[in-house]
DNA sequence: AGGATCTTCGCAAACGTTTGCATGAACATA
DNA sequence: TATGTTCATGCAAACGTTTGCGAAGATCCT
């Protein structure tokens, strides 16, 4: 629309060169120049009402001040907190987001980064990559790179992650504890890091409690929504009448499965007791109060953005390559005491024990 | 990082001038080359791994293929669908989109309108735009601009909004269908066009209705969010102890309600009815069902984003000045008849009656 | 065959900054 | 007074594109 008034409009309007005032506007620059005339050059730019032109500097500079910010899909509730977190860490420092959907699409993914370069972005946090991103390694060189919320093993990029192992013990325990001996573990995707650990963590606490299959089995769900809750406590309970509670690798899982059961004529937690990851917004509000594993959202992306900011500031400075948030037991209502009845009878349990016994 | 490879060096590479390779990339100066050469060139450029720099076409054509997006606050539930609507018209149409979140504070909202312009956005949505705001007519002119789900009111700025006047009357029409005379509406902020038009819209609808003060009352929430309806909803109760029903602005102050009447040993809605607006995500899981007015989220985004493409396209092509997308009710289980002993007695009611015939 | 018209491509300026280097003045030192 | 030094500012190139203009060659028409 109207052109408008330029870094050499200002020049020659209070008679000094171009450099002179770039000078003079520029924070680092200023002290380079008289105060007399830093202060005639700011006024009559404020008077002109001066806009710097980012894109011109970040063409000159190559440094465009914003970073990409890659997610699986806003409309997920676990993402937006994250999010904001980030941008509550970036725009104090200067910096403004673009933000792209993925959709957990490979081929999206590698679209959009593509956008992301071509629009020379400083930095990407991604919180949208797929386990094992062959891909992504060799871009990380092209560019800062941090991903949050997960990570790509062995890849040497920094990730800002939750203490999956962690959380998903002490999920395990609470339900142990609760008296639970049958427990199935409904997983979340293979091709996502939150679905591997979540499992490898499951099985190993399972372990650790001298809990084994058949006592405790395992449906791997292949997306992170409802549908697919719903699915696998179906098949969970249909395969292993025996299991009392199910252990979801997310909350979105939970609430399919918590809805499963119900359409089964059974509820939770008196029939079957369930567990979330997460604790997504809302789900203190809706019945029965899912008990579940709550995470620093708004930290995760906080701190991945300053991590990132540092890569971007000072590319040598070291940086923890993965930096673990801790997660801790929202407790609501839907575990019980496994039900009378249900369960594998005591002879089969006797049997692991001897087991391990032996 | 690494210097990355320009229009120049293919140019070299294929012994062409650089402007025959810019002519040759660009969809629309394609037709002025001779085939072969655009195949050639084509092709050494995918070899040589050639990316476009955005940043230095933006600023020589003066068009940088990104948009602003403005909204209040991305973990408000309300807007990641929205945002995803603008993002499915706006990507494959070329564009990104930098995304901002205002807080709802005028100071942080004008700053980021700055941020976005520096940045050389083509085009701003703004779903966080305050009512009456007298700065944007202004920016207007600087830059197209279209508002999504709030309008300025007179401003001449095309907006997409939500039938709220259609919806509310509607819902004063269900609940005085269930028998209810004595309603009061939880109004929403009076700086933001959502809420005062729905309490005009509610104020004309009980008139329609022959329902006047002191049967039908209202209170004005300062915020949209939870405390806020509890606040309210508890001054309505208290103030105004025939009510039988509290028709909120949105989803958020009826969540809020709802929890204020179970703190005073109250049910909804047995005790009290209760509905909201915009059916926001999860809403489906909270018990009581909450009756709500089902907004078109997602098309709202998406038809504010193809607005604004028309008008960044064709800046002189004509648009709508304010959309209005449908509503409809979604029934779910927060409105019953009114408790008998509650409501206004009937003398109080036949006066009002009486004063319509007169 | 000679001029007119097209086709295809090169030339160079421009977009608005930033920044290394040069310059001249003021100043201190010898 | 001559000789560095420092300070404040100007000069011009550079960042990677796009695009109006012009030129050369090919093609067409009469």
């Amino acid at each position: 629309m109207k052109k408008s008034v330029t870094i050499k409009d200002v020049a020659r309007e209070t008679g000094v060169h171009v450099a002179t005032v770039s000078r003079a506007l520029s924070p680092n620059a200023r002290a380079l120049l008289s105060a007399e005339v830093v202060a005639r050059i700011r006024k009559t730019a404020d008077a002109m009402g001066y806009r710097p032109n980012r894109v011109a500097a970040g063409l000159r500079t190559r440094r465009t001040m914003t970073v990409g910010v890659m997610i699986p899909d806003i409309t997920n509730t676990l993402f937006p907190p994250i999010v904001r977190g980030m941008e509550g860490a970036l725009e104090p420092a200067g910096y403004a987001s673009i933000l792209v959907n993925t959709d957990n699409d490979p081929d999206r993914e590698a679209r959009l980064f593509d956008v992301l370069m071509q629009r020379g972005v400083d930095g990407i946090i991604d919180a949208a990559v797929t386990h094992m991103n062959p891909h992504l390694e060799r871009l990380a060189m092209e560019v800062p790179i941090v991903t949050a919320n997960r990570m790509v093993e062995g890849s040497g990029i920094p990730s800002v992650i939750n203490d999956d192992a962690g959380g998903i013990r002490m999920m395990l325990q609470r339900l142990f504890d609760a008296g639970h001996r049958n427990v199935c573990h409904i997983a979340g995707p293979a091709d996502l890091s939150t679905g591997i650990q979540r499992r490898e963590a499951f099985e190993t606490a399972a372990k650790g409690l001298d809990l084994k299959p058949p006592d405790t089995t395992m449906i791997v769900a292949e997306r992170y929504n409802e549908d697919e809750g719903s699915r696998c406590a179906l098949a969970a309970l249909e395969d292993s009448p025996h299991v009392t509670a199910l252990l979801c690798a997310n909350d979105r899982l939970a609430i399919g499965a918590i809805d499963a059961i119900a359409s089964l004529g059974l509820k939770c937690p008196e029939d079957i007791s369930v567990t979330g990851f997460n604790d997504i917004p809302f789900l203190d509000l809706i019945a029965p109060g899912l008990t579940t594993e709550q995470i620093l959202q708004f930290d995760v992306g906080r701190i991945a953005a300053e991590i990132l900011l540092k890569r971007m500031t000072e590319p040598d400075a070291r940086v923890p390559e993965t930096t673990i948030m801790p997660v801790s037991i929202i407790d609501r209502n839907s575990i019980a005491p496994p039900k009378p009845g249900r369960g594998r009878k005591m002879r089969a349990s006797g049997r692991s024990r001897k087991m391990k016994q032996g």
